[in-house]
DNA sequence: AATAAAGAGTTATAATATAACATAAATTAA
DNA sequence: TTAATTTATGTTATATTATAACTCTTTATT
């Protein structure tokens, strides 16, 4: 039998097979920054793939060893110059509320990511929220505001940990 | 003529006569706490008088002179200590993408602050957002998720500064 | 090749937040 | 009303996150 289930309800199983995940979002990013004129230089890639590679989102610092592993300067202006270029190109978010970045599955449509967060395994998965992100952008018009950036973040229990509690 | 105005544009119009929220703002912490059989301590006290004094969301360390001129101790723990607890009953929010703390004009009812924040001029204004609110929760449960905090935050420019720009 | 622009190396430090333990004040129980 | 307990605060040290400023190298442009 087959079941079919959604991105984010895979991205809350920490068994499911991510080696794709992470080919496929660093064939994306290259052929993004090809096709935006952009350099997709070693260390913009090794910081996404180690991002993609991790299944949780990763802190500015817990990327630094991946770099001086590979023989990179590893200090933190490195990874974070890495990190601003990969979120001007849309190719990871910052979540405000872990101080930490994860990749985004659909780089191409320009867009905010909306997160449901984990307070127990800290994992993190990005929802489709076009309606609430545009309902909020409409509020903020009426009030006389104009919207640039959103940040919609929840934290709670996720499916996986709700097994264990339960238990 | 009387214009009448909501409170969210109001609190973009750094002229308005603040006083009256601040007395109104302490009136009620002081009556919830006290309700809830809390002590709101002096210290507690002057950090949520602080907050509402400024026009703008306040950093942790921003709020330390002022504890130290009322000769209070004025390390950090002092500071994050009574922001945890005015956190905790609803008394100011956390702004996650400004590391930042305002008042919440309406502690009672239980809530997340949602936030329009303005690039410019950094003022921050809390909006009634129960409708994007509540959806956002029901998209979290319809992955099997429990929510239980939520941060909504909106970046942009505010009606004040959009007449500087355009100006 | 010369110039300019973009990326990365490097050192230092700023800004935000918490750990851990000591003391004092307030509340509760005896 | 003292002793015990809990809650709040004082204090020192340090962890965590992020950026400034300047140098050097590599890539792209003229």
């Amino acid at each position: 039998m087959v079941t079919l289930m959604s991105e984010s309800q895979l991205a809350f199983r920490p068994e499911h097979d991510h080696s794709g995940c992470i080919e496929h979002a660093l064939a994306d990013a290259k052929n993004l920054c090809s096709a935006r004129n952009l350099r997709f230089t070693p260390i913009r890639e090794l910081v996404l793939k180690t991002i993609w590679q991790s299944h949780k989102p990763l802190g500015a610092y817990e990327l630094l060893p991946a770099l001086a592993e590979a023989g990179f300067n590893s200090a933190p202006p490195t990874v974070y110059r890495a990190l601003d270029f990969l979120q001007e190109q849309g190719l990871v978010h910052r979540i405000a509320l872990l101080n930490a970045f994860i990749g985004c599955p659909h780089p191409n449509d320009t867009h905010e990511g909306s997160f449901l967060i984990c307070k127990q395994c800290n994992n993190a998965v990005e929802i489709e929220a076009l309606g609430v992100s545009r309902e909020v952008n409409k509020q903020a018009k009426l009030l006389g505001f104009i919207p640039e950036q959103q940040s919609i973040e929840v934290l709670g229990i996720c499916p996986e940990c709700q097994r264990g509690t339960q238990a």
